[in-house]
DNA sequence: GTGGAAAGTTCCATTATTTGGAACCAAATT
DNA sequence: AATTTGGTTCCAAATAATGGAACTTTCCAC
């Protein structure tokens, strides 16, 4: 409640105060969002840390249980992420509000349905229902993608205006996943003007090649949480015209999820 | 505050000396382990501490995303507990070699298999594979239950010698969760006792009404991780039976994880 | 509505914790 | 044996956390 509401004018440069806690996290990041275990050496020179205050925060993470070493001393997340997050997965209400409209989307085009909610300038993915579980099912499951280049992101960044949407992404780079990908803010913009307009997102192959979706988005009715809805498959299999005939689908479940949050939250105001 | 290193002679309570992380962990732990969601008053009478201080800490949680505030107020776990976990799970070598291993099991017998490692007192699931994914997929995983009357949990103990045992459950309640759930460490030791001769555990609706499990215990060469895994399923259809049957394939699946994971990581050394 | 209590937030001098340079240790390399 | 590299410990100085109290807002009873 410290938090002071969406008063975007200025508020450009987010100050980031959190003083040890902050540090400690973003050591945490480093590590756990590496692509692969890292040495003392390794984490030294990306953090700008002298060798003594490192390794003291080091210690502190692994006493808590947040870093773990393996036998070659390389630093790994560790496992008590894992429970903290499974009470915050469980006890989201949005999820589980969501979770029925997943599954009878699902059904109803027999592809993958995919639940995100947007988290800065990235989409963090808090469910998924698959038909036949043909692969691993959590995989996708707390997973971060760029808001840029995925139909969940962009469908919610069409939420907000233009210079929202700027604001957003300022500093953010866009990096070339496939040829489709989106090379700039402009080209960005324009896509999601014709979500807008549209009311629902397509990915074509953007993040993902041979990877296809189309999504809508999800607005909380305070306007603070930023969502989408998407059916996701491979390109062979869905279509142009299958992603044109799901849209309303998809836009429909976005729109009983919203309704549901409503009638669910709204009245306990 | 109470500041004293560990150089008592005894060193018997662990001194969980982690500074500034730790008293915000432990405030972290409190709200996200609640079973509902807390209001401040809530937590100020849960934890000792100053209002200021509360407030403060909240703050900084709340600014990391580790903590959430409903519109009511309530503090509820972040998302990006979410998206660190999941790298957790997606990177943890353990769990990726064991789950092939898993498959099998959950194919010979057709019925849920666990893989769990210990945690202290706890038995936190890294893995679950289902037949049929009739309902919830995730659910289970990152979930952390009691090791004295789960069968993961048990098998996981029967590998300690009894002082061990004693020492590691000193403190911990025996909460009835069943009429067959262990009252005390008596009853949990003879049990471990025969587990030891066996070789695998059961849980015969210890936990959970009407569900049975039997689990073999799973060390890592060096003897610092202990874990488990379990085939579980309804007592109606998991009869003792079908335990005893299953007990030499989830032994001989415990072992083959066992055997990978020296391979894998042993000639590194 | 009004008064009052409870809930939530901010302030700031005091106190505790973190910082980081440097010394230290241990293992691998020459 | 000497040197480099990787990791750990120490401690005075710098910084951040603390908590009592004052303050603001929300909620409730009347």
């Amino acid at each position: 409640m410290t938090m002071k509401q969406s008063d975007s004018v200025g508020d450009v440069g987010r100050v980031r105060e959190t003083g040890t806690l902050g540090k400690l996290m973003a050591l945490l990041d480093l590590v756990a969002l590496a692509d692969r275990p890292m040495r003392f050496t390794d984490i030294l020179s990306l953090s700008d840390q002298p060798r003594g205050t490192l390794h003291r925060q080091l210690s502190h993470l692994l006493e808590e249980g947040l870093l773990e070493v393996d036998r070659d001393g390389r630093y790994l997340p560790g496992i008590r992420l894992l429970s903290l997050a499974s009470r915050s997965w469980a006890r989201n209400e949005f999820r589980a509000v969501a979770e029925p409209h997943l599954r009878l989307l699902q059904e109803k085009t027999g592809e993958t349905v995919h639940l995100g909610v947007l988290r800065g300038t990235e989409v963090i993915y808090l469910d998924k229902v698959e038909g036949r579980q043909s692969v691993r099912m959590y995989s996708q499951i707390g997973n971060a993608s760029p808001a840029y280049c995925t139909g969940v992101g962009k469908a919610a960044l069409s939420v907000l205006d233009d210079p929202d949407v700027e604001a957003r992404l300022a500093g953010v780079a866009f990096h070339p996943y496939t040829d489709h990908t989106h090379r700039d803010v402009a080209g960005l913009l324009t896509d999601i003007a014709a979500i807008r307009r549209r009311g629902y997102a397509f990915d074509r192959e953007e993040h993902e090649s041979g990877i296809c979706c189309v999504a809508a988005p999800i607005r909380s009715e305070d306007g603070n949480m930023l969502a989408g809805v998407s059916v996701t498959g491979p390109a062979f299999r869905v279509t142009s015209e299958k992603l044109q005939e799901w849209a309303p689908l998809v836009r429909a479940a976005a729109a009983a999820i919203m309704q549901d949050m409503h009638n669910r939250l709204g009245p306990k105001r």
